[in-house]
DNA sequence: TCGTTCGTTATGTATATACATATTGATGCC
DNA sequence: GGCATCAATATGTATATACATAACGAACGA
């Protein structure tokens, strides 16, 4: 076999692993190797693409672990089946969405209180006594309009340095995003009719439509936050973009 | 340096690279490295663990296309900064669903039509030409309340089989599945209010709050199809879960 | 016929080595 | 001082090799 480092590179840029890579992936999303195909055994590819079969297995491990084929030893590997669908929803800040939008943004504090978790506040939070928690009301404003109501419980146990910050300056996210290593977050996403309350502050008619995004957040096991971010429904869409 | 494969394994079952790319997330997520914090290099690494640099290298090329870490050539490799947020948001079949909800599945087809892309269809679905499309307009039902509408549009020129098919057994999504192998899919989640047929096809009232998830397909920058699920507010919620 | 055993096979993991490449920091020149 | 040059360095990619491991299948014995 000829050995690729002995022979001078002509040009090109991508790496031989990625090639084969991106050559599979394209016989798999194009149909030409439907579910259940068996894709070529590493020997094979190695001989076809003249490398060593180190290289094809990194281009297929890393296959695998995006799901796309699946390996059995002593079988082989083979296209998976599609699984049910998933998508990549990024969920931006608040400040850098509105202000994607070229309206100014604002924010506003509407209240903060500190307290023992009540039934509510522990249930928010997936906590098993009544530890001291600190629960915020904001707004979040797109020019004149506000975009964006934020209602938000904080475990203190988790971040202790929240009582002492006032939250009036900058919006709670960001500072426990700077403040808080987070390990898992939950997300649930729900169409809601506004309440009263949720009217006035948004200036939209009760019961309209909004969008209601809550986020739990945890660091190695010990729940930090969960917030509750509602949209009136005009405002805001998620976008979420997958490619297998 | 001791080579491994020389030493007879005890036991312990995660493969050396997996506990290296454990031990340097965990470092990671609990915030003893911080963003910007500059990892040992691969060499002090391998030293560390007595194995090999590219088994570490295998680690840290994990690491770094999941964005944990950055590296840097000449430099060494550091703790990425938190991007904006993201979430793997899971979308499901509806029956599959409905069925996890412990409630019998049904659908209905409610009309199904053939004709050259309107503007309106051309916009949903971003063709250029007014190539034929096939409109469907279907309710899945958990049980015996309406669960969702489902309001989409097939192009003929990247399914051909579509013209063929009445959707009358199985509904359009789980077909399209199965035939056309997909490349991209776009969701935009918003909600909105029911208007009068939606709300009367979901038995609710009109203006009701309703989850409204679009997803548009290419396959191999052809688009294949657009939909528009409707979810009566209080019937259904999205559910996306992240570990960095 | 039913298991058990055992060899074969393809993948999984790791090693040592080699050379490419980008980048930094130091060197030396004008 | 400013700038080109160059060596050192850390990562990037690839090779050949080695042995482990899971799993299938055939051979074999009760």
């Amino acid at each position: 076999m000829t050995a690729l480092h002995d022979i001078p590179q002509v040009q090109e840029a991508p790496s031989l692993h990625r090639r084969i890579l991106a050559d599979i992936t394209d016989k798999i999303v194009s149909g030409e190797w439907p579910p259940g195909h068996r894709i070529p055994f590493e020997y094979e590819l190695s001989a076809q693409y003249g490398c060593s079969r180190m290289t094809v297995n990194k281009a297929l491990s890393q296959l695998a672990k995006a799901g796309l084929i699946e390996r059995r030893r002593r079988s082989g590997s083979f296209v998976s089946q599609p699984k049910s669908q998933a998508a990549i929803l990024e969920i931006h800040d608040i400040k850098t969405e509105v202000q994607a939008l070229g309206l100014p943004y604002r924010y506003k504090l509407l209240g903060r209180t500190m307290r023992r978790a009540t039934a509510g506040d522990r249930e928010r939070l997936g906590l098993a006594g009544p530890s001291p928690v600190i629960a915020l009301a904001c707004r979040h404003f797109a020019g004149a309009r506000p975009f964006c109501h934020e209602d938000r419980v904080i475990s203190l146990a988790a971040v202790p340095e929240a009582e002492g910050e006032a939250f009036q300056a900058s919006a709670p996210g960001p500072w426990l995003v700077d403040r808080v290593p987070w390990s898992v977050a939950e997300h649930r996403i729900r169409a809601s009719g506004a309440d009263a309350s949720i009217a006035a502050l948004l200036d939209i008619e009760a019961g309209a439509p909004c969008l209601v995004v809550e986020r739990r957040t945890w660091s190695a096991e010990a729940p930090v936050t969960h917030v509750r971010f509602t949209y009136a429904g005009d405002s805001h869409m998620l976008v979420a973009r997958f490619t297998p």
